[in-house]
DNA sequence: CTTTTTTGCACAATCGATGGTGCAATGACT
DNA sequence: AGTCATTGCACCATCGATTGTGCAAAAAAG
């Protein structure tokens, strides 16, 4: 409580006014004077001025000295859908939990400024990496290997070090066969009823689309490959081909796959520009989960992807150390319409709540 | 590009590989050579030198000799919404564009943990902090100050530093008007015919319901204090509240105002508990803005809040160093229903985009 | 009352970068 | 040639914590 505004206490301080060296101050503050043999008495007095004074530890001097920080970084593509942000409250939690400390940064999509970042990131020593759909995983894992760090892909898989991914060609498949079982209660349904917007050239869509493709083949015999409009990953583009699909057929399909809700948002777009009734009857699959995008005036089924235990595998891969770079596939949900799953807010306690 | 897995270069390395002396090597590779009067040609010497080792400098070993780290923070109460998801968005753009790198962390609405979390942040020496959303600012605020820290509030004001809050007043007063007026398209309204859910005793939710009542006095002549119903940020709480109205009414109100995205959230899982048609016909204001809940199957009226001239605003006032404490509003936008916006990753470019 | 063991702690090097200071070499000028 | 200013750089203390090592004093053993 003493000092406002005056610089923070360090060990030398602690260690005048203890009368101990700094050498006995640390070992009391960060844990270790069991084993440098402290007695109990000066552990204790050290630790009753510490909290007199308000110390904390300099995580950069520590961090410097031991070349360890307690940082844990996740690296994202971007924060601003459901997908991503809830996966970075999981994190939050998880990594708390572990007593150690979250660092979460996104990168864009750009594999250069994914490279700058966790480039950054190293400078700081994290101890750990997730990294989280992102554009060049191994670009990214040369940066790692090089400094030694541990790091684990999550969402899109490299091919250099371990992977937790989504099972996306399941999912795809789920999600697929759920839209031509809700489009067939109006009718028999055709190859050409069935579309796919939306992804790029990454291996999660290529999975998704594979999944799409099969299951289309069996379930309707057949995949005109008009059906597959991957538009990358942008609204903007997105809602063009939506347009464009408009345009040239005078409605939309009947039903069609949406490859991320980032795309599924390109929808809304070309939907705030036609009248409301227009688009009763379509029939959405949208490969991943967003409350609101669940609840929108026609059926949307969804995959929700298990953030939680791709996040909770990946701090298993790091800490067996397994040598050899392996995947491991994460079953998604496959969830109805109109349908409201809890996240990970829900564990938060609501205080003052009235 | 030498050395895999070899330890990271440092001054020393250079300075030996050179034969300058580390101080030399720092000079230049911190920029500072010209103003410690290097030789041009040793200063290249160098530079190349350090990009054929990949060399990057140890920000914690700068971060403590210097005692700034050129991080930025960001404190956020949660991340999984899209106001504070893409407010983190857009902190990422705004801070990187200025050559700071941004750190984001949450501390999920609790004020013990949101001062723990300020004082890790500061043990890493950064340099200014964003505070946004936070139950307990002045808390904050204390810690910051202790430290030496500038710092400013964004969304929820402290009373002892600077903030940069929504206008929620008036916010509030577009979105009831809204309402009403829509309300009114199908007969005329009663004040028991409009509701307001969600929020709790902080300032935003404060301020929108003084706004609400002020509109429904004037618009309506009278707001019964029934008509308020604060059920906290919790989503499963709110659906209680809406649940609880449906049990004792038969049905929802005709129109009403729901303090935020993540009580929204809470009218979802009651819609899901009951079926589709029952409630074809509410009408909904939502302070936030989501996009896909613009386009849920009634009319919803949202409120957007400006986090990207907040944030910029925030830089202003930390660069301008006013002394005296003074809380700036933003003004921001009523969205009427099947709106969709263009948000901070529409700046993104879609590599691969096929 | 020695010798050995254990206890309790201090010392000092170290992590990597920064920046004040000092000093030799070079050039300019009288 | 002698003085002075300028250029170009090296030296070294410093930031705050960690950790291997050494050494007294106290306790135990002989």
């Amino acid at each position: 409580m003493t000092g406002i505004g005056k610089k923070k206490a360090t060990i030398y301080d602690l260690s005048v006014l203890s009368g101990s060296s700094p050498s006995t101050v640390s070992a009391v503050l960060n844990g270790s004077w069991r084993k440098r043999r402290i007695k109990e008495a000066t552990a204790k007095l050290i630790q009753n001025l510490a909290d007199a004074h308000g110390y904390t530890a300099n995580l950069q001097a520590r961090g410097l000295r031991s070349s360890r920080s307690g940082l844990v970084g996740l690296l994202l593509p971007v924060y601003d859908n459901r997908y991503f942000s809830s996966m970075a409250q999981t994190f939050e939690a998880l990594v708390r939990s572990r007593g150690q400390c979250p660092v979460v940064v996104s990168a864009c999509r750009d594999p250069e400024e994914e490279r700058q970042v966790v480039e950054t990131l190293i400078s700081y020593s994290i101890d750990e990496l997730f990294i989280a759909g992102a554009t060049d995983p191994d670009g990214v894992h040369t940066v790692c290997e090089k400094a030694g760090l541990r790091h684990v892909n999550i969402d899109l898989p490299g091919t250099k070090a371990s992977s937790v991914i989504s099972d996306n060609f399941e999912g795809a498949r789920l999600l697929t066969q759920a839209i031509i079982e809700h489009a067939r209660r109006d009718g028999p349904v055709a190859p050409e009823d069935i579309y796919l917007f939306g992804g790029r050239n990454d291996h999660a869509s290529r999975e998704r689309i594979r999944g799409f493709r099969e299951v289309k083949r069996s379930m309707l015999g057949a995949d005109p490959d008009a059906c597959i409009q991957p538009t990358g990953y942008s609204p903007a583009m997105t809602a063009r081909a939506f347009e464009a699909f408009y345009q040239s057929h005078g409605k939309l399909p009947r039903a069609f796959f949406v490859n991320s809700s980032i795309n599924l948002e390109g929808l809304l777009r070309f939907l705030a520009q036609h009248p409301h009734e227009t688009f009763a009857d379509i029939i959405v699959g949208c490969y991943d989960y967003d409350p609101f995008g669940s609840f929108l005036p026609f059926p949307v089924f969804m995959i929700r992807q298990d953030s939680e235990a791709m996040i909770a595998k990946g701090f298993a891969i790091l800490e067996a150390k397994r040598e050899p770079a392996v995947t491991h596939l994460i079953q998604p949900m496959l969830v109805p319409p109109r349908t409201a799953l809890s996240g990970p807010l829900d564990t938060l306690k609501d205080v003052d709540g009235g």
